[in-house]
This record gives C-alpha cells, structure tokens and sequence, in this order.
DNA sequence: TGTACATCAGTGAACGCGCGTTCACTGATGTAC
DNA sequence: TGTACATCAGTGAACGCGCGTTCACTGATGTAC
C-alpha cells in the first residue's frame, strides 16, 4: 500500500482548510478498522489513506496523541448515535434497552478496533464522551425502574456493570476464538436481562 | 533506562541456558506489568530488563512475537494458580466462585497489561491456556449448581458470560476514570450473583 | 594436578524499516486594483 | 475584463529514534587426556 495507490487528492481552496479534518478522521477510522488496532492508526498511515502527507495533518492535530483523542471521542459519540437510532421509536423501555445493548456489542464486534480504541485507552480528553454513552444508558435503565420492568435499586450502579458486561462480551467473543457462543442476540438478551434486573411484564 | 541501570548479568554456564528462559519471561512481566501495554514488550526493553542483549533472546524464542504468545500462555496459567490459591480449602461452592471472580478483577485491576495481553490479543497458539481458565470456571459453576445454589440451566454458556462480565468490569473500571466504582468486592459479588444465577442457600 | 580442547550462551556491530516531527517551500485560489 | 498580489493548504526532504533481525565472533566453562 503505497501512495500510489490512492490518487492524490484535489488541494482544498483557501479557507477550506477545515474539510480536510473530517476528511483525515474518516480516513483514520478506515485504518482503524482495517487494521484493528489503534497502533496501526499512525500519522503516516492516516496520511497515505487520506492521499496527503504526513506533515499536512499538523495543521488539524497538534500530534499523533491529539488524532487518537479525537478519534476515540468520534467513536463515543457515532455509539452514542447509532444506539439512539436503534432505539428511536420504541416505547417499550426494555426493548429499547435491549436494542441499545445490541448495538454496542454487534458494532463492537464488527469493528474491534474502534471497541478497543474507546474501552482500552486511558485518555482523560476523550472521556466526557464515553460517559455521555454511559449516561443514557443509565436513563434507560432508569426508565424500566420507572415502568416497573426493572428490580434495579441503583440504576447507575447496575448501568456500569451493564456496559461493563457488554464490553466484556464484545472482547470475550472476539478474542476467544473456538468457544461455541450462543447467538449474539441471545447472549446479549440473558445478559441485559441479568445484569438489569429486568422482570417480565405484568 | 538504559542497560547502565540493569548491571550485566553474568553468564549462565554451558548447559544452563535454559535459566534464561525464565529469567527472560520474568523480565518481560516486569516491563508488561510497568508500561501497562504489550506493544512495549519489545525484545530490546526485556533484553535490558534481563541485563543481556536483544540477540541472546533469539536462542529461546523464535521471534517476538513467539515472546508475546509465551507471554499470554504464562499468564493465564498463573490467573488459574492464582484463582486455584484464592479458592483452596474452600467448601462452599458460592464462595469458591466468588473468591475466583474476585482473584480474576483484583489482578487485571493491579495489572492492565497483562490482563488486555489475555483478553484483547487473538493469538491461536495461547488460546489453550485461556480455555483452560474458562473451563475451571465453569465447574465452579456446575458445582454451584450441583449445591442447589445457582439456578443456571446452563454453566458453559453461563461461565462465558460471567468471564465476559468480570473480563469487561477490569477493562472499564481501568479505563473510565471519574465514576464513582463501588467497592470492587461488591460489584464482584453482584455482576456473580447474577450472572451466574446464584439463588441463596435454603 | 596441569593443559589442550570443544561447547555454546551471549556479544557487538550492522542492516533496513516505519515512525513522529521540523522546516523551508510551492503553487492554486480569491481578491484588490 | 485583465493583472498583480496575498493567502495558506499542502509538499518534499530531512532528522533522529527504536524497532526486529542477521551475522560473525568471543570467551568462560566443563571435559578429556
């Protein structure tokens, strides 16, 4: 993969400096996702993939670090989207959990470096959004408490042991290859349901 | 850190060289266990660790990467000696249980590295050692259902939930700073209880 | 006990590579006249 | 409408670094005589 591969780009006019940044963090998640680890999203990698030099990107990031920053806060908050996507809509509080559950782990899964990227990387700058993610999930479990399909004493308490569960899951089937996992929707059903305390219906 | 800091070894006698091995895998848990990442495992950091050079690693180890798959395969051997201590002597299967979730949190807390070297590397040739972890947690739990102490219909599927769950606490109470974590044996015994669908005795 | 020799664990120099980062620059574009 | 100029997004060469890996070698040790 050299830089012939990909036809360099048209130079952005004056002022439009600024496309470049999102051209450059989609072009990083294509690198993250191809490679599956965030140590394969370098500067000069992003470049190439994005049909610029490396040096262009100090223009949009003060450093490597800063380009991971941004990309792992992108990660949390397309989550955060995609869960409200999936749940947009639904009435049913416990469904919407549910959905919500499904799309952390069947994207977590599909892409595991940017699960990685966003639970595995210390890095206060990009933390607001990861507990933004944490946050409305917590309001949901709040909301089956509130319709009487929870047993939950503490929604934010048995939130961080869902999204701690779901994560785990996610690395779990992605790494222990050969274990014969239940379908995915199910696993992560019984899990929610557990860990939740959802109660049937009355 | 330079190899000034470490003083030169001395030379292991002719027949001996198997020493090294050992001495060179405790050397790469020190350099795992303090830069908290695999990546800086590298042969030249345990070679300096070790207090010999980077080449001398190439008599016991095919490459690095054969290093990294050693590395993972001790680890997991010493989280199941580990959670074997913690459990010993133990009658009470609950507790047994709870003991080895407890052991498995404590440690991937206490050490980062080592636990995302075991649970975010797909690495084939280590996977053995891992399976070995996860099947001792399964019999724990078919024993706790043995007792009439787990309402599981399930262990293997309900062991792998429970490795995910705990797996997934270590890796966000690490990453997500700021949130009030209860206290670690609490949320242990809690992602336990109902994952593993641990009823109380009668 | 003394000496010559074989063994082999570990050395040291060297290689090519990809990395982050710097710096002086270029040249297409929009604007002022 | 035509020309000179300023802007500034992006270039290209260069740097020092740490990496994995190779290779010919060295020299302390155990052994045979």
């Amino acid at each position: 993969m050299t830089s012939q591969d990909t036809p360099r780009r048209r130079r952005n006019k004056p002022g439009e400096g600024g496309r470049l940044r999102e051209e450059t963090l989609v072009a990083a998640f294509e690198v993250l996702h191809e490679e599956g680890a965030v140590e394969a999203v370098t500067l000069r990698a992003v470049a190439a993939r994005a049909g610029i030099t490396a040096p262009a990107l100090y223009g949009h990031f003060r450093d490597v670090t800063h380009l991971h920053s941004e990309l792992r806060t992108r990660a949390f908050e397309q989550l955060l989207d995609a869960c409200d996507a999936a749940a947009e809509g639904i009435t049913d509080p416990v469904d919407a959990l549910h959905l919500r559950a499904e799309t952390i782990v069947a994207r977590g899964i599909e892409f595991p470096g940017r699960h990685l990227l966003m639970f595995t990387r210390i890095d206060d700058a990009s933390n607001d959004a990861g507990h933004r993610t944490f946050d409305r999930l917590v309001a949901v479990v709040q909301s089956c408490v509130a319709a009487g399909r929870s047993a939950s004493t503490d929604p934010a308490e048995d939130g961080a042991y869902l999204l701690a569960a779901l994560n785990g899951l996610v690395m779990t089937r992605t790494t222990m290859t050969g274990f014969p996992w239940p379908a995915l929707r199910q696993s992560v059903h019984e899990i929610t349901r557990r860990i939740a305390r959802i109660v049937d219906a009355p």
